[in-house]
DNA sequence: TAATTAGTTGAACATTTATTCAACTAAAGA
DNA sequence: TCTTTAGTTGAATAAATGTTCAACTAATTA
């Protein structure tokens, strides 16, 4: 048996089962890259904004005064969703408008709603 | 205008916009709801245990060495599951085993798996 | 009954992260 | 050209969170 193979102090590994599963686990990125994207959407500011651009492309500031918060909170929080392709941007003058640029966002919010209705 | 009503330094607000959004805005509970729920799978021991659970109803011991870590992280983070009634759990005798209490989780995985294969 | 063990739990520690503040850039208008 | 303004950015602060450690509970077995 390898080192390090089990690490509980445990007598009852179904060793079995162990093996089995952890041949069909999938590699360690899929599972980072969907935590960064739940990460991601499991915040309430960025799910607002989200929120409001599936509505409707909008600029930095009327977001946050739709949602009452700092143009500077906005724009940090719009830089993340930016950099993890989920939002893209479009300059006009001196304002910045912001749009979805990811159509799989709005169905995982609409399962997670019905997940939650179906909770409560 | 009520106070506070804009919150931003800007002179570009577009009011109708602004107006019109806010009233399509769902309540706070639902974003926080959604906040939670995606914060709670977006770590990646978390969703390494739900989908051990996906493939069979496993106990503590099976769960930590099936991804190298302590019985104590996992039931820390069982625990957590448990309270947000995602997972649910069996005695029998001294082991106690897990299983998954939500048929949403899958399809939720699902779809963010699509979103994760389509940007890469 | 005493010893062993699967699992839980609370406190401590380290890490991550959201917002604020102040300084900055770039575009528009006087 | 000078001023104003929409938006960005980095540093600092405060809050939240994951893992470890040690002590504990409950069930089994010698």
């Amino acid at each position: 048996m390898a080192k390090n193979e089990f690490i509980c102090d445990c007598n009852v590994i179904h060793k079995e089962v162990v093996e089995k599963i952890r041949k069909e686990i999938p590699n360690g990125k899929m599972f980072n890259a969907l935590a960064i994207f739940f990460k991601l959407i499991g915040d309430e500011t960025r799910l607002r904004i989200l929120f409001v651009l599936n509505e409707k492309e909008t600029c930095v500031c009327d977001i946050a005064n739709i949602l009452s918060m700092s143009k500077s909170s906005i724009s940090h929080q719009l830089a993340t969703l930016r950099n993890s392709g989920i939002v893209k941007c479009r300059k006009e003058g001196k304002e910045v408008y912001y749009s979805l640029d990811d159509e799989h966002v709005t169905k995982v919010f609409e399962i997670a709603i019905d997940h939650i209705k179906h909770k409560v």
